[in-house]
DNA sequence: TAAGGTTACGGCGATCGTAACGATC
DNA sequence: GATCGTTACGATCGCCGTAACCTTA
């Protein structure tokens, strides 16, 4: 067993089975991997992949459970990298941030600038994806820190920190009846609305509320983003509920605002990452910066 | 980096820091250690021993950090070592139990008679050792499954399952006055006690029975060995305090034990392995024969 | 000066690459 | 028949062992 043959078990699942992906990975040729893997199947006396003829389709039971610890070994060892990387020079690095569209535009733009101001030297990839997707980008190692509102509670693997909290806000334009009405869940659920898909940015809490009430929300469109919401919402097609800082006074002057935070429950977003998983001093303070960030801030 | 480095790291650990010694442990010539050594070092970029002229004397406090990921991916390799010989034949292995001398001698024999007879092929060791050692034993891989009442609570690492509860019971020989007097903790104290050493078999529950008291206890001997108490009570030392379980009716025929219950609060032995360590199945399988000859009981 | 650690060098074995072959959709 | 995997073989590179050297108690 050796090093190689762990990290190649582990591209292997990240390429559904291909040897030959895997090779071209590992910057290798393919009849190297496929003897790697023979030489390790022989040392462990049993196949890890079920076959078609010559083919990997999946892996057997045996294969699964030993690709936990491989998945152990590749975490272990990365922490060990970056660890040296760390000490040798805590100034430089890359760090990748993954959340929802509604973060990466009205919540990270200052804590981000901040800490570019502190750590010119670090290079920062921003993912965007659902909640879901964030969660298994940190399983992956493709993301160090995830910043989002739903989703992340009950994962043995994660650390959780709580970052603020916030209200919805229904939008519409200057000349609609709820510019001025009072706003009632039976008064809202007379409008269609237009507000972020399923499990994005506490779309559950919007559910819960009218869960709770004999109205129910007609939801003509969907969108994980909210300046998707916005335009549409411009364009006079219904009610934006969207969360609340993603109101810009300025740019949104067009619209009027009206708080729903005496409807709907408030969301907490959070900042997760994986408990194994050493994050690079740098990292430790882009995650202080979010919360500083976000003591400073009201919804 | 590579698994024998890694392996070098942890022997260097077990072995104070000697290059010499690590070799012989690792069946190769002390010099291609050295050089291990120092590519592992020229790759981390730091130091990751501090050093008195060539010899080694410590970590650095990076040594110390890569040392925790090089004990996880120890033990994820032994994990997958395990796991692979497991599925080949899940018949024979090896069981290392650490234990203290009264379970090994009144708590153990029958589970391990059950136990060898549904599998003569596992050969087990046992090993005894003071609580505080069984932990660590469970920690440095040098015991699978530590068997104790003592120490195993609040450790992150480790699984503690209940065996059975157990109280204390006083012996004196016959003709000695507390063979038929009534037994209060008051009366106990007029006697001098031998009972089992700091952090052994219960003693912290007979400490905490007499710090209630007004009574002090004047234990003139301490053992970790049930049966080195059981002889100077024999000679008329005084009254010894054993684990209740530790009574033998034929063998002890020539004293006379006075149950304790009433005085000291009951004690749990509990059954302690490592989250992280996959246990053959044939471990598991010890481990319900334990609890099912802990049923079996009463004390 | 003995014991422990480093440096230099030669030899062996593990693993890679090339290439030809085999199988599967 | 194109893609993917296996087998065979030669070449290379990494790692070990021998041995001489260095350093400190």
């Amino acid at each position: 067993m050796n090093l190689s043959q762990i990290e190649l078990l582990r591209i292997l699942q990240e390429t559904n089975f291909s040897l030959s992906l895997a090779a071209e990975k590992m910057h290798i040729v393919q009849s190297a991997v496929s003897r790697q893997l023979q030489l390790f199947e022989a040392e462990i006396g049993s196949p890890l992949f079920e076959r078609h003829g010559k083919k990997l389709i999946a892996m057997t039971p045996l294969g699964l459970r030993i690709l936990d610890e491989v998945n152990v070994i590749n975490q272990a060892k990365n922490n060990i990298q970056t660890l040296a990387a760390d000490y040798l020079d805590s100034s430089h690095g890359v760090l990748h941030i993954a959340t929802t569209h509604t973060q990466a535009k009205y919540f990270l733009p200052k804590p981000i600038l901040r800490f570019r101001e502190k750590y010119p030297g670090v290079r920062i990839y921003m993912d965007e994806a659902s909640p879901e997707q964030l969660i298994n980008k940190l399983h992956t190692g493709k993301a160090d820190i995830a910043i989002c509102t739903e989703k992340v509670a009950d994962d043995a693997y994660l650390a959780v920190k709580p970052c603020y909290e916030w209200h919805h806000t229904a939008i519409v334009p200057k000349n609609h009846p709820l510019a001025e009405d009072d706003v009632t869940l039976e008064r809202l659920a007379s409008f269609p609305i237009l507000t972020y898909s399923f499990g994005f940015t506490g779309r559950s809490n919007i559910e819960k509320a009218f869960e709770k009430s004999n109205s129910e929300l007609d939801i003509i469109l969907s969108a994980a983003d909210t300046d998707v919401i916005k335009t549409y919402v411009r364009l006079g097609l219904g009610v934006g509920i969207i969360a609340g800082m993603a109101v810009d006074k300025t740019l949104d002057s067009d619209l009027v605002a009206r708080d729903l935070s005496h409807l709907i429950p408030s969301s907490k977003t959070k900042i997760a990452y994986l408990k194994n998983n050493y994050l690079p001093l740098y990292g430790q303070h882009f995650i202080e910066e979010l919360i500083f960030a976000a003591q400073k801030m009201q919804f």
